[in-house]
DNA sequence: GGATGGCACTCGGGATATGAGAGTGCTAAG
DNA sequence: CTTAGCACTCTCATATCCCGAGTGCCATCC
């Protein structure tokens, strides 16, 4: 009763599972996969297999299929690395390096991974580098609302909408619902002068300093104001520092998410849970983080695997994330993946998630 | 047999066809609704309404359920509006006024819509506004890569990313796969200074302009300037041009999803077609795009409806689409609405499309 | 001691039969 | 024009049966 044998048996057992989706018996196995012992024989390991929680039977007198602990195994020690073939790499660069803009590298590496995996894709928008300022564009739209346009050094953009007239602050209060449509006459500061005062001294006020000078800066200028202006100025400084210094984005995009239709992947639970927990983005986004981060469940190259009940989400218990880290410098700054049913091809998505998660980590801004 | 009763009978299937999602035969539509005739009687009034188009049997000897054309009648002719409750019409308010910024808005109206209907949610991306350019900042990202960023009058930020070193126009050529991650010597014109110089240029001469006057006035910059930077502020200036003047806006959102896996929506031909059809974003914008534009097939408040096959997709052949454009000033620059199985609650969900859009229309930066 | 062949046993799932119920169309009468 | 009665049709749910795949165990062999 060798010990590797009995683990060629699971290994068999989980690409035979993969690839018919069906329970596998003893006698398939011998057949199909070159193990050179009879059925009998392997009954024998797959009783010790079973004992030991890597395989079960869905009844009984039926084949076996793998535990989320067998799956762990077979990533763990069993799978071999399958590297993307030439003409792949070469169509996901071509893909990506097609973008347009931000948006649309991300849009197409998820339409990627779901197209490379069949399974359904997860892109994690990056984080806003921690990095000065570059621009402030100040909008005035309808009524009391100014549009604060951010612009990092490190590319970044990020757009807010300001209440004016209002308490400063980044929670901006309800709107008022009865305002005629329309530009109404300003009742505060947003004419054009004002803001162009307002923009001059914030940007002039910002340029060259790290973000960690930022607060003073504006403090300054916001001490130096009319009294009229200065809570302006002081909610349009909040908010900017406010939105650099947000660490963590809570965007994300998905794709791929017909293929949960498919055929192939019957859930037992059917696929409502799946679709409830995809769009539970927060909560989505925080096992992606989580998984990136543990040093624990990860395979080569810094792909993280998470199968079944691993994933604390009762709504993926069915499922296994496959995620990597991407980002421009080596550090990672936002997250990418790819979901499918636990019976998934393992190493093929984990090297498809790994491929581009790596042409993102190259093409990015730093 | 009067006109009016069959029409009654109509309504009468319709209502409890999409109550309690089966057939609906004579003798329950005698009990649950007040019709105060005999079952015969309605019989011989479906045979008739069966014999127009407007229902039809699954089988030999089940009830009758509504035909597309049976909806559309219904929704043209017998639908009651039924407006939202305060209530709710003070959830949305509440709910929309507390977005950050713009992406939250429509992120927010996506996940009200699929909530107040129980279906899907699309929301189109507001077009850019042909507006004049506010400001424009010019970013180097890694590598030979510069990032623009537009934002004009109308508040609308664009980003793109533009290629340097190689010839301008609004396609940027497949970036060199081999180049070493992180900065590296500028091969041309990407230092700071020459960027500053551009930068300050091509703002100076758009300062004032509207849109039709850009080009010129670029054009003017690019003539007086050194012949090493000429293409690139070439480039450059197409760009811009080209990112200002585009009409349409890709990008959807979708929300909801997961409530196309409800009991409830049992299609005949399962979702992969609905989800699919769902993916193909192009095709979809240019179904509401041409739902909003037509004169037929709307009902009040500018709310558009599209039932079963009335959709030219294949996909969308079980279900309906029901949306309606939104925008700042009255006129519309973009569309939004809900997407549901024929058999929908079309009144409530109107009335629902019809509520956030005209926020959505009010709250907007015109 | 591990590998093998034999064998009785279990159980899921497909095919078939059956019956109840809902609904219809038609006809004749009010 | 409406209504009651009636024979007919068809779906769906239930019950039953049987086949085959697969197992566990035991005796046997190398």
């Amino acid at each position: 009763m060798s010990e590797e044998r009995r683990l060629a048996v699971l290994r068999a057992i989980v690409e035979d599972y993969v690839h018919t989706r069906e329970p596998v018996g003893s006698r398939v196995l011998t057949e199909r996969h070159g193990l050179g012992v009879s059925p009998a024989t392997i009954r024998n390991d797959m009783a010790a297999l079973e004992e030991a929680g890597y395989i079960a039977q869905p009844h009984t007198s039926a084949g076996r299929i793998p535990t989320d602990k067998g799956y762990r195994l077979f990533v763990d020690r069993l799978a071999e690395v399958r590297p993307l073939t030439t003409p792949q790499r070469r169509a996901i660069e071509t893909f990506l390096s097609e973008a347009i803009d931000m948006d649309d590298v991300l849009g197409r590496a998820g339409r990627l991974i779901a197209q490379l995996t069949g399974q359904v894709a997860v892109v994690q928008y990056p984080s806003l580098r921690l990095a000065g300022l570059r621009h402030l564009e100040l909008v005035p739209v309808g009524g009391a609302r100014l549009l604060v346009v951010v612009i990092s050094d490190s590319g970044r953009v990020e757009q807010r909408f300001l209440d004016v007239g209002v308490g400063p602050g980044a929670e901006p209060s309800v709107v008022a619902v009865d305002a005629p449509a329309g530009p109404e006459p300003d009742p505060g500061a947003l004419d054009e002068g004002t803001l162009s005062v307002l923009r001059a001294r914030l940007n002039a006020a910002a340029a060259g300093k790290g973000l960690e000078d930022l607060p003073d800066a504006f403090a300054h200028v916001v001490a130096g104001m009319d009294a009229a202006l200065a809570p302006l100025a002081r909610g349009i400084a909040d908010l900017v520092v406010d939105t650099l210094g947000a660490q963590r984005e809570e965007r994300i995009v998905l794709a791929g998410t017909a293929n949960l239709a498919r055929a192939e992947m019957r859930f037992e639970q059917g696929l409502s849970p799946v679709l409830e927990a995809l769009e539970e983005q927060v909560v989505l986004l925080g096992l992606l983080t989580e998984l990136a981060s543990e040093p624990g469940g990860r395979v080569g190259g810094g792909v993280g695997v998470r199968i079944g009940h691993e994933n604390r989400l009762d709504g993926l218990a069915e499922t296994s994330v496959v995620a990597s880290g991407y980002g421009g410098d080596g550090d990672t700054v936002a997250i990418l993946g790819s979901i499918g049913p636990t019976r998934m091809d393992y190493p093929g998505t984990i090297a498809s998630v790994r491929a581009v998660a790596r042409y993102l980590s190259r093409v990015l801004p730093g």
